[in-house]
DNA sequence: AGCTAATCGAGACGGTACGTCGTGTCTTTTC
DNA sequence: GAAAAGACACGACGTACCGTCTCGATTAGCT
């Protein structure tokens, strides 16, 4: 173990970034069809083998490197009321959803199901952030006594996610920039729904 | 318009059939990657000819064939309560997404979106019929006065549909099989949090 | 055997000769090295697929291109006299191997041993049809009674087709355009050394 | 020169002998096709810098390797006879050739006239020696009066040479262990047909 | 019956990408 | 400073599909 670790030459950090930069550029111009390891290794100048030692397929490199630019739940939320929690998680869903880079996580993420566990999971990647944020939100609302503490937090989670992905999924392309523009507007309906369906008490803010 | 239809040899209705066939054989061997047109062809005894003269996309026609096999709804449902209805309802998508073939619809569809509309997209073949079965049930539900008729259906459908689909996504394969054999104990507390959160009355069954 | 010769597009006979032609071009500007089936299918403006549905090996591609441009014996030789016909097969032989195609042939069929019967073997394209021309030339000189009927036909033939490759081999490449232009002042020392060998009479002429 | 020498590390002579015979392995293994540098290196487990250290392309590696193993003509050459002196020539070259490594230093010193002068040649290799010992064998011929002082010593070379050389390729790869069995078969009749192209005395025995 | 036209199996074709391998150079650590 | 280890840019390998195209062989309605 530590011995050939340390042997030959090392690896060059900067070809990781010029890749990884390259990856998204071109998936980026051409979509996933036309995106190819080819592709990507001309445009960072660099020879096929420093990829494939990377990255042995084409998902996984896409995968890290739209990790690498963003992720669902960017930093702890917390607002002081179970209701502001939860719309602050549903917003960062929403725009994380309306963004390519994130989409296309979820999309490769539900792709990899099919191919079994050699591809990163969505759990990992995407479902066990939210998860872990949503125990947390609805932890601090039992002990705020806002909710009670009957309430199947994992139900809740799946709701909450499940309900902003759907919405996102109906809206038509041309809605996207107008979604993005007022999220609040288009998460406020879910909120109210999930909290009133989990017997939360609800602010009678609009 | 009168003479280009009726000229010539007509299309053996047969080839289609072959065609989907292997397609969705060929789709169940390999999965996404591996399945090309010339192994469809391959498989079907079929020219790439016939096959190119029907479809003009691997994805066109992987969705086509996994459509003739499965819908998310088969048919109206009328159990004669709101509660009755939305379970109804939340088992059929809960068998859907568990199924293969169910599963690629949804993956191929969320795929889709990606390319733009030349790809049948999921509105057209997973959520209309969902959102157009979900309107019916609660205006049934609004005129039997078992919910209020302030409701926002669409946001209701969205839950619903969400909730259903992110739970099949946190299920780990090996649980796929008790979820199919007892579907009523996952899809119950979605349900019930969907219920409550329209302000419906919920019978005392568990 | 019949059917299924005709099934199909058949293969278009100009795309041989480019292809050919490409090769030979190909082989002359950077020799064996850098002779690659990629470099003469993108000269050829064809694709892989044509090349290697033809040419399952470079050697095989690169043999038949040269075979089609020379070879070791053009034509029938006969001078009237042993004489005669022996110096003009050995000019004609010289002249074969100071070409750079011919030489090739030999060089890759002698290569070709060593990969054993897969590729063109050199008795096939060089060494049968000297033997044949060999055969006829003496059995001649023995009908004119010009050498007695107990000679070797077969040792003849090595002697004088080893005669001639040796001083090939042995010429510095300087050499080579005096020894294209007077091939008769190289070629006659190993002549008159073989017809002694055998027992021929010999003309007085140097 | 005299700093450079002594310092540092000094080469270790055993790589030298290691990487040789790996080359040698190799090569019997796959053949020139498949022969590489970097197998070598595997294979002697040694790194390539060490090999690119003392040899700069594959054909001088294997020419050296070869010529390590073995050598056209071994020792003198001195039975008391002409007759004598050229058949164990010619015997020691018909075995030369018959021995793969034999025939791989010809077909490498052929190939290398392609590559131009870079490459060691076929005449410092194997022409040179076997040119000189037939200088000897002749002129002690003439001193002894076998041989009129009128021959051209060179074409008798090539004749003897290129003799052999065509012999065996003519032969068949299962006829190989019978030469090799009975080398005096095969030579004889080239001997007999030279010495009396030369105008030499020859002995009756067959 | 003959004509015309679309359909079909088959497969050639110019491309492009695949994932692997070898080249010769360079960098790093160890001896 | 030599050596082993191995990263690196490059480019060929031979295979597989892509989508288009030509072929001959059906197969039918229309004259």
């Amino acid at each position: 173990m530590s011995e050939s670790e340390t042997r030959g030459r090392r690896r060059d950090p900067d070809i990781e970034r010029r890749i990884i930069r390259a990856a998204i550029d071109e998936y980026a111009r051409t979509g996933w069809a036309g995106f190819s390891m080819e592709g990507v290794a001309r445009k960072a100048g660099v020879g096929k083998a420093a990829l494939y030692l990377r990255w042995s397929t084409k998902e996984q490199l896409l995968l890290d490197s739209l990790d690498a630019q963003s992720s669902p739940l960017t930093e702890d939320v917390d607002t002081g009321s179970l209701e502001g929690d939860v719309i602050a998680v549903a917003t960062e869903l929403l725009q994380y959803f309306l963004d390519p880079a994130g989409w296309t996580s979820l999309r490769i993420s539900i792709d990899a199901r099919a191919f079994g566990p050699q591809l990163g999971n969505l759990n990992a990647r995407i479902a066990e952030p939210i998860a872990a944020m949503s125990d947390t939100i609805f932890q601090r609302g039992i002990a705020r006594a806002e909710v009670p503490d009957t309430v199947c937090i994992r139900t809740a989670t799946e709701t909450l996610f499940g309900g902003v992905l759907m919405h996102v999924l109906a809206l038509a392309p041309d809605e996207h920039p107008a979604a993005l523009a007022r999220p609040r507007e288009h998460v406020l309906p879910i909120v109210k729904l999930l909290l009133a369906g989990v017997g939360a008490q609800v602010s009678a803010t609009p």
